[in-house]
RNA sequence: GGUUCUGUAGCUCAGUUGGUAGAGCACGGCACUGAAAAUGCCGGUGUCGCCAGUUCAAUUCUGGCCGGAACCA
């Protein structure tokens, strides 16, 4: 199997210093495992490296598509793959580093994406009560991993029923099998002062210009309806533009939402990937552990 | 110094006609196959300022003490 090394873990640990270390020392080019540094222009919300830190060491999927366009995992999960076999053939070192844990999780894992064609349909007309009661007849058994509240996985499951005729749980194929030899490097620290560094790291993100960044984007024709402005450190933005909120207090609600966004995220990487956790200051220990499972 | 108000969760506060308490925020946990930095779900936070009195029973009533606020002097 091919070797993946992963680094991974809640947002503001370090990952990507981590990364690119690793790569210049082990001949590693890095992918990008992040939903928004895809987007051209989101660079200080989505604490994207400088261009001089990405000139260090090739890096791929930053910067590839406009504000406007859409992503998903799946377009994730074909160009990561093919990537992985890219950099292999090289004879480099693939190594992923990001904190979008279900992007990686259906890179490594053997997850399943039909060819569908158009968007779904959002279907105002119906309720969650009416969409639960329709799914009871075409899919119960997507219902068992459904909440009745949860309107887009309801959603979701009933215009695949509609787009397929077949049931949404019949989607589910994977049976959990990595398709990779991959190491997957978790990075951590005290929760008390990871959320003092997010906060920091919030108030850093104002100085550099994050009001004008945002500004600029609307400017060019992107607006808060956007997949790209849905990202913590944009969406609070739209009520600062409306005149609703004080920037004090988008700043304010971007720091409770990175936390928040902090506790899922572990959430995930604890129970989806099999993660080994260090400090981000023990890198050479680190290194030694990848070293050992390069080896083998 | 006097008068009035006030002291309940980490914070802001609600409440108990006496049977040891609840909201929001904060905090913790969980789910997850096409928006995932998304979308949902669950949870408890506690010497009810301290000491005494009345009472079967006091966070609740009474008294004292301590702390805070406002006004008067």
């Amino acid at each position: 199997m091919q070797k993946v090394l992963v680094i991974s873990g809640p947002t503001a640990t370090g990952k990507s210093d981590l990364a690119r270390y690793l790569a210049k020392e082990l001949n590693g080019e890095i992918i990008s495992g992040d939903s928004i540094q895809v987007y051209r222009g989101l660079d200080i919300g989505s604490a994207k490296e400088t261009e001089a830190e990405q000139a260090e060491v090739p890096h791929h999927l930053i910067d590839i598509l406009d504000p406007q366009q859409r992503y998903s995992v799946k377009d994730f999960q074909l160009q990561s793959r093919r990537l992985i076999a890219e950099i292999s053939a090289r004879g480099r070192l693939p190594i992923i580093a990001g904190g979008t844990g279900l992007y990686i999780r259906a890179c490594l894992y053997d997850y399943v994406f039909e060819e569908e064609e158009g968007e779904d349909d959002p279907c105002p007309a119906l309720s969650n009560q009416e969409l639960y009661q329709r799914l009871q007849e075409l899919d119960p058994r997507a219902l068992e991993k459904i909440h009745p509240n949860n309107r887009k996985r309801l959603l979701r499951a009933y215009n695949v029923c509609q787009k397929s005729g077949m049931p949404f749980s019949a989607n589910d194929k994977a049976k959990g099998e990595p398709l990779y030899d991959a190491l997957i490097i978790g990075l951590t620290m005290e929760r008390e002062e990871l959320y003092a560094r997010i906060d920091r790291r919030v108030e850093a993100m104002a100085a550099a210009g994050l009001r004008e960044e945002i500004a600029g984007l609307l400017q060019q024709g992107v607006d808060f309806s956007c997949q790209s402005m849905q990202g913590i450190g944009y969406k609070e933005y739209k009520e600062y533009f409306s005149g609703e909120k004080s920037e004090e207090e988008c700043l304010q609600l971007i720091k409770s939402h990175t936390h928040h966004f902090v506790k899922r995220q572990y959430t995930w990487f604890r129970h989806q990937l099999n993660v080994s956790w260090h400090e981000p200051q023990e890198r050479e220990k680190i290194r030694q552990e990848v070293e050992t499972w390069l080896k083998n």
